[in-house]
DNA sequence: GCCAACGTTGGC
DNA sequence: GCCAACGTTGGC
């Protein structure tokens, strides 16, 4: 069993959205980046958790905690010329894009800042991707003590 | 809205 | 295969 850390803009489609789902799943689409690509169709296994983290917005931080419910398959709004996500070069015969489905587990008691995450970043979180300089990956594995002591911190 | 960081593209 | 240009991410 992994962790992981998913980051989503709140505006476009935070974790009150996932929770308002009809089964609180959704496809994690549009993910256009190759290292997370990789993640959510090689490694990403059903029973996971992950992080629900929002970025882009007024307080970024980790919100809360989803499940991995389907493993890794293609991601059809690659294929959809109407879609935002849509990439040309992705041949349909042999999709470029992966997904996985995800479903809401349930929320932190509190936002556990970026900010107060970097704070650690010399210490406990020295080796979370999140806390990096430059950091832009998307999807992001959490290891089994981040994971732990993260939780600590609620 | 700015801009640093960094991934991708494409000319050579 | 190098690397400059360009586009995107995401904190601030």
């Amino acid at each position: 069993m992994n962790y992981w850390l998913m980051k989503s803009e709140p505006d476009v489609f935070g974790i009150d959205h996932l929770k308002s789902r009809p089964k609180k799943t959704e496809p994690w689409d549009g993910v256009r980046n190759y290292h997370a690509r990789n993640m959510m169709r090689d490694q990403m296994k059903k029973g996971d958790l992950a992080f629900f983290y929002h970025s882009n917005c007024g307080e970024p931080g980790i919100v809360g905690i989803a499940e991995i419910v389907k493993e890794g398959y293609p991601d059809h709004t690659a294929n959809d010329p109407e879609c935002k996500y849509y990439d040309p070069k992705s041949d349909p015969d042999n999709p470029r894009w992966y997904m996985v489905d995800v479903k809401y587990k349930r929320h932190m008691k509190r936002n556990i800042t970026l900010k107060e995450l970097k704070a650690l970043a010399e210490t406990e979180l020295a080796d979370f991707p999140l806390v990096r300089r430059g950091n832009r990956l998307s999807i992001m594995p959490v290891t089994q003590a981040q994971w732990d002591f993260i939780l600590s911190l609620e």
